[in-house]
DNA sequence: ACCTATTTTAATCAAATGATTAAAATAAAT
DNA sequence: ATTTATTTTAATCATTTGATTAAAATAGGT
């Protein structure tokens, strides 16, 4: 056994199947993605994964916890911030979704597949009715600017802006026929957009 | 083996099956359905998904395509009305999608996951960027009634606003804690306001 | 009733797949 | 250098899974 890991030493062998295994199962999900190809890809013989990481399954949660906690972390951080006001929230959002999304793009479909199958496995990191953003949204309400609106679909407006193109880009290139250089100057100018869009 | 079909007499057997594999291919996907689970599903032997349909990608092909195809269509019929407004295009299309959406809540994510594993696959119903919406939309663009935009972020607007939040279902109701009944009510909110937003 | 074509079943195959084991290789400690 | 602990390998297991086969059941036509 591994015992308690060491030093961590270097970047060997754990760490390469981890990072193969994050590859294929954020790619193809997780029935799709054999342990034979999680070994090859990290080049590695196949009884490592079971001797470093117990089962196919163990292996799973925790990549899917690294690639939900990151996140929602994050998102937490931005939205609960006391000191930006809620237009800058919107802002914060849309940039960090979409620069993101733009280094991890197989990231949104793998997170709404693993929702569904297993929601119960989903981390929550905030009740998101408590957050600072949904305080600030009700306020602008109150103040009448912003007509009243349940703040339900304010989060879905946002995540459906910013996430939803990068969900349905193979859809959406193939559908439309535009290189992968247009459809990135495509999200880099809904950056900009999206704030004023929610306005 | 079926020769050709006969008269179709009943739902029998054959849609039986069928039904059975739209069911699980749409609800957990490709790899993660097996025969077994379909053949049961249909209350059918086993070797009866192989005798009616050759092998489980035919199946599958076949569920995509009825899946996919019906969409496309529908939408482009929508799309392409030489007789509608602008306008009541985008109000179709939110009312086509959502109250679609509600019956077979799980396909935006099926149809999702299709397009990246396979886009060569996808079956194109038109060119999009031919179509009377666009247009449509360019028009107005030049009657100074919109602010200049690609009409990419049209399209990404409409179905981001209207599909996401079915593809997101699973993970909005965990994080916000809403009941079923709750979730359809802001979904038939949206159908309104999702024509007003695009405005 | 009898023959024929069609549909269904039960049993089985071969390949794929997750997991385990015992032994070999490597590094660390004394 | 020798022993001990750790890491890696190769071989193999047991199950699962997609597919096939030959026989049985059912229906249709005459």
């Amino acid at each position: 056994m591994p015992t308690k890991a060491k030093i961590k030493a270097d970047d060997s062998t754990e760490d390469k199947i981890k990072s193969a295994a994050r590859k294929l199962f954020t790619q193809k999900g997780f029935a799709a993605t054999k342990t034979r190809d999680i070994a090859n890809e990290a080049g590695i013989n196949l009884a490592l994964l079971n001797y470093y990481f117990r089962s196919k399954e163990k292996l799973f949660e925790i990549i899917m916890l690294e690639n939900l906690g990151h996140f929602f972390h994050d998102v937490a951080v931005i939205v609960n911030d006391e000191k930006t006001t809620f237009y800058k929230k919107i802002e914060l959002l849309a940039d960090f979704y979409i620069t993101k999304l733009l280094d991890n793009p197989d990231v949104p479909l793998f997170v709404l597949n693993e929702a569904r199958s297993n929601p119960k496995k989903l981390p929550l990191q905030f009740q998101i009715m408590d957050t600072c953003l949904i305080k600030q949204f009700m306020e602008e309400i109150k103040l009448g600017k912003i007509k009243k609106l349940n703040p339900g679909h304010l989060m879905m407006n946002i995540m459906g802006l910013a996430v939803f193109p990068f969900a349905a880009r193979p859809m959406i290139q193939r559908v439309r026929d535009i290189s992968d250089d247009e459809y990135v100057a495509l999200m880099l100018e809904r950056k900009k957009l999206i704030p004023e869009w929610i306005k």
